[in-house]
DNA sequence: AGGATACAAACAGACCGTTGGTTTGTTTGC
DNA sequence: GCAAACAAACCAACGGTCTGTTTGTATCCT
């Protein structure tokens, strides 16, 4: 087949394929033959839509980040909630979101993730944090819910918790475990006038990770 | 040169150059033919002691956890200082051990070094919160120092925080940006009875960071 | 005690399959 | 007719293997 009449069908069959793979088996662990195995194109196909294997992954993470920050943005703009009511309303949604993308699928294979990890680090400081985080702290210090003289870096030590010790749970642990993490994750929090930033809901929900299947073998295996 | 007499000393000049090249390059960037080449031996001297490339990664690893661990071993047992007084020691300590192994150096080309984030992650939650962190707190709740239910997850937060937001800088910043993140950071664990854990003398060191060259290209550019 | 011998450690380097990436060619919608 | 949308042959470089060579050292014999 060529002259495609809908070529952006074939970018997302490329997209959706490449970040299923990502997922499953890792950047590294997944090879540009098997993209075009699964897709049953060619390497010209992959090769005119997109300039690298890297250019892929960085337009499947582009569109995982462009999923979540129209949710994101939903919330950071809607104005019947308070900035703290706000930042409970993350918690939420962001557990909710991490379950679409099945990034935790991969979380405990964090060695075959490692791209991942890093693109959500970088994602975290570009975009989760300047654009969502920091407007709804600083909505929140405008209302009272919010106490602090530094709503970017409090934004930054949020969302790095949340999103690298929280959510998804990267380490195997007990629910005992789990549930501790919350607790420490809110009391850490609450000087900043941020009472029960996760409610019981959604330890609950994050519990729920004890009981996913794990690797067997440890996380630095060779 | 065949059976070498000091093999050991072999192994070292690999490693060496394995660690500089991987955290100057990044592990991708860095082919089996640098280290060769660098190093003046063959393929067959490579693989004669290491299984893969990825081994001498992970060997790499291994020996800055090593050299870091002996370290930290010593002032977990120094029992002249509480375990509050022992966290602040860990906060001037991990700074110097970072500038000793230059990984602050590789931090600002994070995706170059996705594997390096990944295995300091792994080290954290399997070496450094067990061995050294969550026993310094358990002292801290016993000496009365520190106030906490959850010793374990109070040390993954903070060696995470630690580890991955304020040291090593991860993203560029000012510094009024980094005495904020310090602020914020102290600001976090003072309801855990732990006051001034990064005192005044390590935000200014901090700060030097602010004045490091940086790439000028994005972190996510392809 | 010491020299010959056996053996494996410590390499060297040719070789291999796979990989990401390029180029050239072909079809086809507009 | 022209370029978008592919197909497929081709390429260099990569990680990894295999075979071959040198040589330190333990063992044995005298």
């Amino acid at each position: 087949m060529a002259r495609n009449k809908y070529p952006e069908e074939t970018v997302r069959r490329i997209l959706d394929t490449a970040e299923r793979l990502f997922v499953e088996k890792g950047y590294d662990r997944t090879s540009l033959q098997d993209i075009l195995d699964e897709t049953g194109l060619s390497k010209g196909a992959i090769y005119h839509h997109f300039a690298s294997k890297e250019d892929i992954f960085y337009s499947v993470c582009e569109r995982i980040g462009k999923r979540n920050g129209a949710a994101l943005a939903r919330l950071r703009d809607d104005d019947t909630l308070t900035g703290l009511e706000k930042l409970r309303a993350i918690s939420r949604l962001s557990l909710q979101l991490e379950r679409q993308a099945k990034t935790f699928n991969m979380m405990p294979y964090l060695k075959d993730n490692a791209k991942f990890l890093a693109m959500e680090m970088c994602s975290i400081y570009e975009d989760v944090v300047p654009v969502f985080m920091e407007p709804i702290i600083r909505q929140g210090i405008a209302d009272g819910s919010i106490r602090t003289a530094h709503p970017r870096a409090l934004a930054e030590a949020m969302v790095l918790l949340s999103d690298v010790w929280i959510n998804p749970i990267v380490q195997p642990a007990t629910r005992e475990e789990i549930r501790a993490r919350c607790a420490v994750y809110n009391q850490l929090f609450r000087s900043f006038g941020i009472e029960e930033l996760i409610d019981e809901e959604v330890v609950c929900a994050l519990e729920a990770y004890a009981d996913m299947p794990r690797p067997s073998q440890p996380l630095n295996a060779v």
